[in-house]
DNA sequence: TCCCTAATCTGAACAATGTATAGATTTTAT
DNA sequence: ATAAAATCTATACATTGTTCAGATTAGGGA
């Protein structure tokens, strides 16, 4: 299945990042529980043992992929927020809709990185609580609450619980509907829900 | 490390549920990446072989387990909210925090378990919507919600999104504290958050 | 330019795993 | 009691993660 490429050089080069892309990409095929540290060095050309000079054991390429890909949600996240920029009542709101809905199209997309990202592959080395893999995504979430409070666009009593109110929910939602348990017809009215619960009110 | 059992005779007699309660077992231990058949096999002093008569593959086995556990936080939860019954308003309010927190409390308690359960591993052969292996902890859920409403102790044009909404805050929160991203602290204060938007007054 | 050291990769090996298949043992039904 | 069905064992195979000794190459100082 897995197209070996002939290597002409014996040392490869970069095989750190060689190893971390090529992992990526079989991860999003065939999901994390189904690859092998073999299929990956095959894939690239280059002896199983090569990876050990990288990485201390498989754990730790996955781990590594997994990392890049908070990365990845982050900047997709932000990139959409940019396409609903500006300071208008309609603006800020729907910059939070953004934030719930590029979550679960994330998800829904690549359900094999999803699943890795959450699957405690990627906490062992996250001590520091200031550096978080996540907190990119969380830091761009309390700024567009304060944008919803500033501009009284939501319930000023319900504010402290707007982090971790809107996590739970939108991360719950969309774990429920990738692991089969929740149909995805649901999420648009739990994110209604969410916002009618945090009193940003529609229109 | 798994003390293996010396069988006297050639039929087991019980092997089927023998081998559930025994993967159950070291699942429970040791978490579900982390067991193979062959362990469970010799920890109940059997062939590796044995076990293809009652399950196809690995995999089945690990997901009648999991199928098991559904069952085992559907009877806590009944066994929790038993000891809340009655109709006054602060029993009713009371159920629905209990809901949320034997959820939590099961989770922390056995995060192997929980992991296993939301893992991909249970969902196979649940084809009918109907019969879902969630939909225990879910009736209890809808009836507590109609219990509120009933009692006019929640915002009524909150109802439509109570299931849902519910269940992805409190599935959310779990599942963030047990995979790492979220600490425990946070949990009451979420529910706190839950109850508010739902429009259920404290006291 | 040559050589030496460090970096990088290979090859072979090992134990453990999931799984298939043929055959042994025991139960059950007639 | 005997044939058939159920249950379990023994053996085998390919694949996996990982280790380690050695081969190959790169880079820097003389």
């Amino acid at each position: 299945m897995t197209t070996a490429k002939v290597r002409t050089q014996y040392h490869h080069g970069d095989l750190d990042t060689a190893l971390i892309t090529t992992a990526r990409k079989l991860i999003k095929k065939y999901g994390v529980e189904h690859i092998s540290l073999r299929q990956v060095s095959q894939d690239i050309g280059v002896s199983p043992s090569a990876a050990y000079h990288y990485f201390p054991d498989r754990d730790s390429l996955l781990a590594a992929v997994g990392f890049s890909l908070f990365e990845e949600l982050a900047n997709y996240q932000e990139l959409q927020l940019a396409k609903v920029s500006g300071t208008s009542a309609r603006a800020v709101k729907e910059r939070f809709r953004t934030l719930g809905r590029t979550y679960i199209e994330w998800a829904v997309r690549e359900p094999h990185f999803f699943n890795l990202m959450f699957s405690g592959f990627c906490l062992i080395e996250s001590v520091n609580k200031k550096e978080r893999e996540d907190s990119r995504a969380f830091n761009n979430l309390t700024n567009c609450l304060d944008e919803l409070l500033a501009a009284g666009l939501m319930d000023k009593s319900m504010r402290p619980f707007g982090e971790f109110l809107s996590w739970s929910v939108v991360h719950g939602a969309t774990s429920l509907i990738v692991g089969g348990h929740l149909e995805i017809e649901n999420y648009e009215s739990i994110l209604d829900g969410l916002e009618m619960a945090l009193g940003i009110r529609k229109q």
